[in-house]
DNA sequence: CTGAAAGCGCTTACAG
DNA sequence: CTGAAAGCGCTTACAG
C-alpha cells in the first residue's frame, strides 16, 4: 500500500505552505479563494484524509464520545445505546462503548481509559449510587439515566412518569396494589418507588399497598410476583406494577405459570417502554422514557460550554395497552 | 488541572533518557535492573500514564476495536456485543461502535471513519451481501455472524443448526411444515433455510414444506404466521419453523392472538436462543449460537498474524423447550 | 492573508 | 545497555 497522503503533499502539489493547507482544513474564511480552490483540488486529487490521531495530538481532544452502560444487553440500555450513538453522529462524533456489568471498579476503569484515549465527553449510565466518587476530568461527564457519581443527570422525570402509573391503577378502581421497585441504591429505583407512593397516598390512604425490592431485571419481576400470585386470591394484590419492564415482563410470566389471567383477575404495569413491552402476551401498559431526547440532550450538554450544568429531567408519557383492566369484585 | 506528566518528567525524575523510559514502558528485558526500578517509581510519583494518541501517531496504531452491527437494538446483535466487548477487554483493546442501521453506505462510511481513526482491527456484521464490495485496508477486517464484503467469516454453521431443528419436528411427527426464511440476500438466511429443507429433504419426502420469505424481525414473523393461521385447520401447518428466534416470537404472539395453543396444535421454532427466548411464553425451542465463542474468534482472528484466514464455522446446538410438541393428528 | 517554525508526546533506528 | 536525535502529521502562535 501506498503511504496516505499528508498535509506536506497535498501543500506541495497545490504550491502553498501546510499552514495554508490546514487553514483550509479547518474552515477558516481568512484564506483567499484561489488558493482554497488550489487546496481542494489537491486534496481531492490526492484523496488526502487528514490523520485524526496527529490532530488529536496537537488538539488534545479527538472526535469520540465515551458511553459507560452497566449491560448492553439490557434492552433499555441498548435503546439508550441506540439513541446517544444516532446523536453522536449528528454532531460527527463516534461512539467508545464500554460495559461496567454492574462493577463500580470496571465504570472506574472505563473513565479512566475514556480519558487515556482522550474523548470529547463521557455519557455514564451509573450501576448504582456513588455519591463519594471523587473524580477529576478534564472533559465534561455527564451522567444519563442513572446518576454516576456526583456529574450532571439527564434522566426522565422518574417521579412524575411513576405517578403517571399510579393515578392509571388508581382509576381503574384497584385498592391493594404490589409495587415492586428497583435497587435502593439507585436513584431512579427511589424516585420511582416515591413517585408512585406518594401519589397514591394523595389519592387515597384507603390504598393497601405494600412494596418489594428487586433488581430491574426479569428474575426480580418473575420471583416477587409468584410469591404474591401463590397467597390466596383475596389475599393478593388486584395490581403489580414494576419499575421496569423487564420485571413487569417476569411478572406477567409468574401469572401465566400460576393461571392467574392478566388482566381479568391481575393488572400489571411495566416502566420504560422498551420494544418488548409491545410484543408481550398481553401488550404491557408501561410508561415511556423518551429515550431519543434523553439521548440528545446528554450529548448536547456535552458540547454545551456552558459551566454551570444542572440536572435535567424530562417527562415520561403513559401507555395504556392491555395488561391493566378495571379491578376484580 | 496541572499538565500531565509526560515521559519526559519521568526521565527528569529518574535520571535516565526519555528512552529509556519508553523502554521499561514497552516492558523491553534490554533495561539494567537498577534503571528500571527508578523509571518505575518515578511513574508512581508522578502518576504518569502514557498518553496513546501520541503513541498511536509514532505506530500507527491504537488499542481498539471497531464494531459495526446493523443495529444494537437487535437482541441477538446486542448480546454478541457484549461478547466481542468483553473478548476485547482480554486483549486489553477498547470498543468503538457504530449502528448501521440496514444501510450498505453508512456500513461503509463507519469502516472509513474507523480507518480514519486507526483502529487495530474491524469487525463487522453485515446488514447484507455485498460482493462486489471492494475495500483496501491496511488493518484486518472480519465478518461475524453475516458476511461482510469478501472478508473472512466467523459464523455458527447456520446450516447444520437449521438441520438440527428440522431433525427434532421430524421426530415429532410433524409433516406439513412452514419454514420462514430470513432474507435471502443474506448468507445467514440463505444457509439456514438450506440446511433445513435440504435435512427435511433427506428425512422423507412425504413431508409438504413450504417456505416463506421476510426480515428477521418480529413483525415478519407475526405477519406470516397469521396469514398461515387463517387457514383452515387442515390445511394450515403443524408446525413453524423460524430463521431467527424474533421471528419466531412473532409467530407465537400471532398464534395467540388467533387462539392457536402452542405446542398443542401449532409447535414454533426460533433460531439463535436469545435471552428473550427463555422467558416468552410458551419457552421457546431454538437453536443456540455460540456468541462468546463466535466473538472470541473473531478477535483473536484480529490479532493473528496468519495472512491466509478462512472462514470458520462453529456448530450450533439444540435446545428444547416447550414451544415444540407431537404433531396434533 | 500567508509562510516558516515550533511543538504536541511518544518510539525507534543509530551510535557508542 | 543507554543517550541523543529524528520524526510520526498535524495546528497555531509569530512575523511579515
Amino acid at each position: 500500500m501506498s503511504k496516505m497522503p499528508t498535509v506536506k503533499d497535498v501543500a506541495e502539489r497545490a504550491g502553498v505552505s501546510v499552514g495554508t493547507v490546514s487553514r483550509v482544513l479547518a474552515g477558516e474564511a481568512a484564506v483567499k479563494p484561489s488558493l482554497r480552490e488550489k487546496v481542494n483540488e489537491a486534496i481531492v486529487a490526492l484523496g488526502y484524509r487528514p490523520n485524526v490521531t496527529a490532530r488529536a495530538l496537537r488538539t488534545r481532544r479527538t472526535d469520540v464520545i465515551g458511553l459507560i452502560v452497566p449491560d448492553i444487553t439490557n434492552p433499555f440500555f441498548a435503546q439508550l445505546a441506540a439513541s446517544v450513538e444516532r446523536a453522536a453522529q449528528d454532531y460527527r462524533h463516534s461512539l467508545m462503548l464500554a460495559s461496567s456489568h454492574d462493577d463500580r471498579e470496571a465504570e472506574q476503569d472505563h473513565v479512566v481509559a475514556f480519558l487515556d484515549r482522550s474523548v470529547r465527553g463521557i455519557i455514564a449510565i451509573a450501576s448504582s449510587d456513588n455519591p463519594d466518587l471523587q473524580l477529576k476530568s478534564p472533559i465534561p461527564i455527564i451522567s444519563l439515566d442513572r446518576r454516576f457519581g456526583a456529574f450532571p443527570l439527564v434522566s426522565t422525570n422518574h417521579a412524575q412518569a411513576a405517578a403517571l402509573i399510579a393515578s392509571h391503577l388508581f382509576e381503574l378502581g384497584h385498592r391493594r396494589i404490589a409495587y415492586v421497585a428497583g435497587p435502593p441504591d439507585t436513584e431512579a429505583g427511589r424516585a420511582r418507588r416515591k413517585g408512585f407512593v406518594t401519589r397514591m397516598k394523595q389519592l387515597s390512604d384507603e390504598v393497601e399497598l405494600e412494596v418489594f425490592f428487586g433488581k430491574f431485571d426479569y428474575e426480580s419481576g418473575e420471583k416477587i410476583a409468584r410469591d404474591l400470585l401463590s397467597r390466596s386470591p383475596q389475599d393478593r394484590p388486584t395490581a403489580i406494577a414494576a419499575a421496569s419492564d423487564q420485571q413487569a415482563i417476569g411478572a406477567l410470566r409468574a401469572a401465566r405459570d400460576l393461571n392467574v389471567d392478566v388482566p381479568r383477575e391481575l393488572s400489571v404495569t411495566g416502566f420504560d417502554d422498551i420494544l418488548l413491552a409491545n410484543l408481550v402476551v398481553p401488550r404491557l401498559t408501561t410508561v415511556r422514557q423518551p429515550t431519543d431526547t434523553l439521548a440528545r440532550r446528554a450529548v448536547e450538554l456535552l458540547f454545551s460550554q456552558s459551566s454551570d450544568i444542572g440536572d435535567e429531567m424530562i417527562d415520561g408519557s403513559l401507555i395504556k395497552r392491555v395488561s391493566t383492566g378495571p379491578a376484580p369484585q
